[in-house]
DNA sequence: GCGAAGTGCAACCAAAGGTTGCGCCTCGCG
DNA sequence: CGCGAGGCGCAACCTTTGGTTGCACTTCGC
């Protein structure tokens, strides 16, 4: 239900660290380890990890450049991501949607039978 | 940016397990950790951690009845989480079709200057 | 060539998820 | 009314995961 083999995607994102790695590379563009480290409240060898958690997911994708290795998201599948996020945001609230009617229904069959 | 003081609950979300036992609840109505754990690879236990993270960060609230607890899911939290999940999403998507556009100026930038 | 910057690897720690075992209530039936 | 059975919570313990520190290796630049 909702997610199932791209569970690996969805724990990925899951880590807040992680999900603000992505953002600062959404907005500032590719990075390394200790330019984002630095902007995080965690060592480099932290951010290291995350990266490659990311990568290994195909979330992000490294580019060696000499001693530095720049990392930048991958669009697609972060856009995979982004869809499972709102689908199951609305498949959520679609349920509510469904069960606030069904107890609306029970609540006029009630006032309903009241007198009796 | 995106989640910053609901980070608790995101990370109550971000387990598939929770996730998991939140879609139980919604479809089959309330539950008990016993009942819930009978449609779950964890055992009893587990499911009782879980539920007592879920009911700390208030996504679901706890009815004792007898010797049993019955976990219901608290709507409105949940609806919540779900608007919270739909916002970060639609964020990196934002920012992806940003991105998007930029790269395509450019390219077409350098196709006209192709020839020099 | 050599110091400085950037990484990766390994060891070590702490927190979170999971299990087993135990004891306490509560229900229901003889 | 007594007593077994079902449901829970608590505690001890194990394993995985996120985090840090320390060290060795490459690469840039002077």
């Amino acid at each position: 239900m909702s997610t199932a083999v791209d569970d690996d995607l969805w724990s990925a994102i899951g880590d807040p660290i992680r999900r603000t790695m992505i953002d600062l590379l959404l907005t500032g563009g590719p990075g390394t380890a200790t330019s984002l480290s630095e902007r995080l409240p965690v060592t480099r060898q932290a951010v290291s990890k995350h990266l490659a958690v990311l990568d290994r997911v195909g979330l992000v994708h490294a580019a060696p450049a000499g001693r530095e290795r720049h990392y930048q998201v991958d669009e697609a599948q972060l856009a995979r991501a982004a869809a499972q996020m709102s689908a199951v945001g609305a498949t959520w609230d679609a349920r509510l949607r469904r069960i606030k009617r069904i107890a609306e229904a029970i609540d006029r069959n009630r006032t309903d039978n009241k007198g009796e």
